[in-house]
RNA sequence: GCCGGAGUGGCGGAAUUGGCAGACGCGCACGACUCAAAAUCGUGUUCCCUCGGGAAUGUGGGUUCAAUUCCCACCUUCGGCACCA
C-alpha cells in the first residue's frame, strides 16, 4: 500500500489537540436530562499514590469505553473520577520525608489528574470528589452520626487484630491469609483487647446473601456468601448442675443423643462458676496458656487437641445424662455462643479430643451401607448421614427427615429452638491513625459518650501535628484539639482520637460524585433522583468481601433510615483482572517488572494503549503484559489511518464485491454491539481488524463508492469508544461535522447483514470432507441432495446407501455410513 | 478438607444454542520494495504423514449422528474459606 499522500499519523499531537477541545468544548458533562434514559457508569475510585499506572489503566479505559458507548446508544451517561485520599500511606511519607501528609496526598492528586488527562477518557470532571476534602468528610461524619443514632454504630470492648506495622486495628476483612496477615502491609497480626466503634453489619448478614435483580458475577456473589458463611441449625440448652444453663449451637439437633460432654471457651463466661475448688488451679493454667498465644497457634487445625476439665456437669436434655463440661482452645468465644455440645461419634474434632482425654463416645447416627461399628472400634468419627439410632423415640428417623423431627422434638420439650449463625463478624471502623475521617464523638467525665451536633460538623482534622513514630495518632498527642465541650452538659470533654477506617469513605463515593458541592445534605435529591442507583459497576475482585459488602451494607442501612432507596446500589457489577508484568509475575518495582503507562503514550499514544488493553485478553481474566503485542495494536491503528486517508483508486465497483463489503461492515457492526454490551472488549478490536482486513482487500475496486464511504463512517464510529482521539480526527479529516462522540450508534442493517449464500459443511461421520456454496434458504431436502452429491462424499459411501442424514439448518449436513 | 475459576498451536487468545477447532494478534519463515536496514506490503505458519489421509482443546471414561462446549472420575494451577460447632 503506497502512502506517499497520507499525512502521519502523530498520535501525541492529535491526542493532545482532541483532549484540550473536547474540555474547553465541556464535551463531557453530564448534567440532568429527562428526556434521555440515564446511565449511571461508575469505576472504582483510585488511591492517590502519585502514579497512574498499568492496572489503573487496565480497569478504567475499557470502562470509558463502555460509557461511551452506552452515550451513543442515546444514553445521558453520568462516568465521574475522584480519589480515596486518606489512607496510611500519606502518613508513612510523612514519617519518612518529613513531608505532610495532606501536602503529599494533595500533590499526588495533582499529578494523577494530570496523567488521568492523557487517558482521553470522558470523565465529568466537575463532579471529582477527593475524600480527605472537608466539604467530602464533613457527610462522612454526618453519616456515621445517622448511624449511631439508629442503633447501627456502637462501642465494645473486645479483642480485636491489632497490625503492629500500621499501628492500628483493622476489620476481620483486612485480616488475609493462612498467617493472618495485614492486607495493606503483610505483617500477622495480633489480638489486643481494646473499646472500638464497630458497625452492625451483621444485622444485615441475612439480605446481603441475597442477590435479587441484581446482575453480579457468581463468583463475587459465592465470596461474599461463603464470607458471610450463613449455618441453619438449633440453639439447644443444657442445665448444669451449677444452676446457670449452658446454651449452644449446633446444625445437627440430630445428634443430640450422642453427645457426651461439653466444650467451652476458655474465655466463656460461665467457666469460672462451673469450675469445681479441686479444678481451679489447672483450669486457671489453662486460661492462662491460651491466651498467651497468637491466633495463628491456636486456630492451626493440624493442632494437637488440648483441653482442662472444669470439674463441673451439664444435663443432656434428651438423653438425661449427666455430662462433664470441658474447656479447650478449639472452641471459639467469636462463633455462636462460646460452647459446643460434643458429639464424638460423628465430629472429628470432638472425636479427636474424646480419645485424647478418654471421653465416652456413643454411635447415634447409621450411615447406609456400613455395618454397625462399635465406639471401640472407630479410628475416626464416622459420617453424621443416615438413619437415627440409639436416639430414644426418635431412632430409626431416616436421615433426610432427622433434622427437622429433632428439632421438633427440642421445641416440644422446651429444650430449645431453630437458630441461624453467620461467620460475619460486625465492622470495626476505629483506626488508631491521623489521616483519615475523624470520628465525631467526644467522652463527657458527667455525661459519657456523646454525639456531636450535626451542625458542628466538619470536626476538622488539625494540621498542626508532630510527626513521631512512636505508634501512636499525631491527634492523641496534640495539645489542645482534643480538648472539647460536651455538647449536653457544656462541661469540658474529650474527642475521639481514633479516625473512621477508609472503607468508610468509598461507602459512598458514588452519592458524593452526583454534587459535589451540595452542601444542604450528603448529596442533592434531584441529582439523586435522576441518575441512582448506578447501573454499571466496575473494579477489581479483590473488594468482594470488603468494599463490596460495605458498601452495600451502607446502602441498606441508609435506606432503612429514610435516606436512600431501593434495595442495592449498584444494578451491575463487572470485574477486570490484573495485568501482569512480562514475566507472569504481579508488577512490583522489587522485581523490576513494572510497566509504566505513561511512557507508552509517549511513544505509541493513549489510543494504542486503551486499545492493546483492551485486545490482549479477556478483560475479567487479565494476564501478562506483552512488549510484541502492544506493536500489533499500534499497527492496526497506522493501517486504520492510511485506509481512510489514502486516495482512492478509480477501480469498477461491482454489485458482488458492495454486497460483500455491506455485509462485512454490517456483521461486524452487529457483533461489536453485542460484544460492548457483555464487556468482551478483546472481541470488539478483533472484530475491527477483521473487517479492516477485508476492506484493505476490497479497496482498490470500491474504495470511491458509496459503499466504501459508508463503511468507513461506520468503522470509525464503532472505533470511536475504543479509540476515542484518532477516531476524532479521522471524523474530521473526512469531512464529518464534529464530534464524532455526539453521533448516534449506527443502526445494523439486517438485509444487508443476511447472507444469501451459505457454505454448508459436509460431514461424513463427523468429519470434515467437503464444504458446499449454496443459497441461504435452501430447502432441508436440497440441502442433503446437494451433500450426497457431493464428489467426496460418493467416493466414501462406495455406492452404498448412508443410514442417516443430519442436517443442521445453515450451518452443516452429517451423513452417518 | 470445603467452595469457586482456569487448563486450546511457539505465545496472547477466539469459537451465541452441542454443529467447520485455532478467528484476530504476536512471533517465525519466505518474497516484494531498498545500496542496505527499519518501516510497509504480500504469502505461509497446530502436529504427524507413505500426500490418500491421520491425530489433536489437561488425563481417562460416558452420553450423542456430532463434545473445547453436557455428565462422571482424576491431574495441574490460581483465588477464597477453614478447629465456624
Amino acid at each position: 500500500m503506497a502512502h506517499t499522500n497520507v499525512p502521519l499519523y502523530n498520535p501525541n499531537e492529535i491526542e493532545s489537540k482532541w483532549q484540550q477541545k473536547w474540555e474547553a468544548d465541556h464535551l463531557y458533562e453530564s448534567n440532568i436530562d429527562e428526556s434521555r434514559p440515564k446511565h449511571y457508569a461508575l469505576t472504582m475510585l483510585p488511591y492517590p499514590s502519585g502514579d497512574l499506572h498499568i492496572g489503573h489503566w487496565y480497569a478504567i479505559s475499557p470502562s470509558d469505553a463502555r460509557a461511551r458507548f452506552k452515550r451513543m446508544n442515546g444514553y445521558n451517561v453520568l462516568f465521574p473520577m475522584g480519589f480515596d485520599a486518606f489512607g496510611l500511606p500519606a502518613e508513612n511519607a510523612a514519617i519518612k520525608h518529613n513531608i505532610h501528609p495532606k501536602t503529599w496526598t494533595y500533590a499526588n492528586i495533582e499529578k494523577m489528574r494530570k496523567q488521568f488527562r492523557t487517558m482521553g477518557a470522558m470523565f465529568d470532571w466537575r463532579r471529582e470528589m477527593v475524600s480527605a476534602d472537608e466539604k467530602y468528610y464533613r457527610w462522612t461524619q454526618w453519616f456515621f452520626l445517622q448511624l449511631y443514632k439508629n442503633g447501627l454504630a456502637y462501642r465494645k470492648l473486645s479483642p480485636v487484630d491489632w497490625c503492629p506495622h500500621c499501628n492500628t486495628t483493622l476489620a476481620r476483612e483486612q485480616v488475609w491469609g493462612d498467617d493472618r496477615h495485614c492486607e495493606r502491609c503483610g505483617t500477622p497480626v495480633i489480638k489486643k483487647d481494646l473499646t472500638q466503634w464497630f458497625f452492625r453489619t451483621t444485622k444485615y448478614a441475612e439480605e446481603l446473601i441475597t442477590y435479587d435483580n441484581i446482575d453480579w458475577p457468581e463468583r463475587v456473589r459465592v465470596l461474599q456468601t461463603n464470607w458471610i458463611g450463613k449455618s441453619e441449625g438449633a440453639l439447644v440448652t443444657f442445665e448444669t448442675e451449677v444452676g446457670d444453663p449452658l446454651e449452644v449451637f449446633t446444625t445437627r439437633p440430630d445428634t443430640l443423643w450422642g453427645a457426651t460432654f461439653m466444650v467451652l471457651a476458655p474465655e466463656h463466661p460461665l467457666v469460672q462458676k462451673l469450675t469445681t475448688p479441686e479444678q481451679q488451679a489447672e483450669v486457671e493454667q489453662y486460661i492462662l496458656d491460651s491466651t498467651r498465644q497468637t491466633d495463628i497457634q491456636r486456630e492451626a487445625s493440624d493442632k494437637v487437641k488440648t483441653g482442662v476439665f472444669t470439674g463441673g456437669y451439664a444435663i443432656n436434655p434428651v438423653s438425661g445424662e449427666r455430662i462433664p463440661v470441658w474447656i479447650a482452645d478449639y472452641v471459639l468465644m467469636t462463633y455462636g455462643t462460646g460452647a459446643i455440645m460434643a458429639v464424638p461419634a460423628h465430629d472429628q474434632r470432638d472425636f479427636e479430643f474424646a480419645r485424647a482425654f478418654n471421653l465416652p463416645v456413643k454411635v447415634v447416627i447409621q450411615p447406609m451401607g456400613v455395618s454397625l461399628i462399635t465406639p471401640e472400634d472407630m479410628t475416626d468419627a464416622i459420617p453424621a448421614s443416615g438413619t437415627m439410632v440409639n436416639s430414644g423415640g426418635l431412632t430409626g428417623t431416616p436421615g433426610d427427615q432427622s433434622f427437622k423431627k429433632a428439632l421438633e422434638y427440642v421445641e416440644k420439650i422446651g429444650a430449645g429452638k431453630s437458630a441461624i449463625n453467620y461467620r460475619l463478624r460486625d465492622w470495626l471502623i476505629s483506626r488508631q491513625r491521623y489521616w483519615g475521617t475523624p470520628i465525631p464523638m467526644v467522652f463527657c467525665q458527667k455525661c459519657g459518650v456523646q454525639p456531636l451536633p450535626e451542625d458542628q460538623l466538619p470536626i476538622t482534622l488539625p494540621e498542626d501535628v508532630e510527626w513521631k513514630p512512636t505508634g501512636e495518632s499525631p491527634l492523641k498527642l496534640h495539645p489542645t484539639w482534643r480538648i472539647t465541650t460536651c455538647p449536653k452538659c457544656g462541661g469540658e470533654a474529650e474527642r475521639e482520637t481514633d479516625t473512621m477506617d477508609t472503607f468508610l469513605c468509598s461507602s459512598w463515593y458514588h452519592l458524593g460524585y452526583l454534587s459535589p458541592d451540595y452542601d444542604k445534605g450528603p448529596f442533592d435529591p434531584k441529582e439523586y433522583d435522576y441518575w441512582m442507583p448506578v447501573d454499571t459497576y466496575t473494579g477489581g475482585i479483590e473488594h468482594a468481601n470488603m468494599h463490596l459488602i460495605y458498601t452495600r451494607f451502607f446502602h441498606k442501612a441508609l435506606r432503612d433510615m429514610g435516606i436512600t432507596e431501593g434495595h442495592e446500589p449498584m444494578l451491575q457489577l463487572r470485574n477486570q483482572g490484573m495485568v501482569l508484568g512480562e514475566d507472569s509475575e504481579k508488577m512490583s518495582k522489587s522485581r523490576g517488572n513494572v510497566v509504566a503507562p505513561d511512557n507508552l503514550v509517549q511513544s505509541y499514544g493513549a489510543d494504542t494503549l486503551r486499545a492493546y488493553l483492551m485486545f490482549f485478553s479477556r478483560w475479567d481474566m487479565g494476564g501478562p503484559w506483552s512488549s510484541g503485542g502492544i506493536d500489533g495494536t499500534a499497527r492496526w491503528l497506522r493501517r486504520v489511518w492510511t485506509v481512510a486517508l489514502e486516495p482512492a483508486n478509480n477501480g469498477v465497483p461491482t454489485e458482488a464485491s458492495i454486497k460483500v463489503l455491506r455485509r462485512k461492515v454490517h456483521q461486524t457492526l452487529k457483533a461489536v454491539t453485542n460484544d460492548f454490551e457483555r464487556f468482551e472488549f478483546n472481541t470488539i478490536v478483533s472484530g475491527l481488524m477483521e473487517l479492516l482486513n477485508e476492506m484493505v482487500r476490497l479497496k482498490p475496486e470500491l474504495g470511491g463508492s458509496p459503499a466504501w464511504k459508508e463503511a468507513v463512517e461506520l468503522y470509525l464510529k464503532m472505533m470511536a469508544p475504543v479509540a476515542p482521539h484518532i477516531s476524532e480526527e479521522l471524523w474530521s479529516r473526512i469531512g464529518k461535522p464534529y464530534s464524532i462522540h455526539t453521533q448516534l450508534w449506527p443502526r445494523v442493517d439486517e438485509a444487508a447483514a443476511a447472507q444469501d449464500e451459505i457454505t454448508l459443511v459436509v460431514q461424513i461421520n463427523g468429519k470434515l470432507r467437503d464444504r458446499v456454496t449454496v443459497p441461504a434458504d435452501i430447502t432441508d431436502e436440497e440441502a442433503k441432495k446437494t451433500a450426497l452429491a457431493s464428489a467426496s462424499v460418493q467416493k466414501m459411501l462406495e455406492g452404498k446407501e448412508p443410514r442417516q442424514v443430519i442436517y443442521v439448518k445453515g450451518r452443516l449436513v452429517n451423513i452417518v455410513r
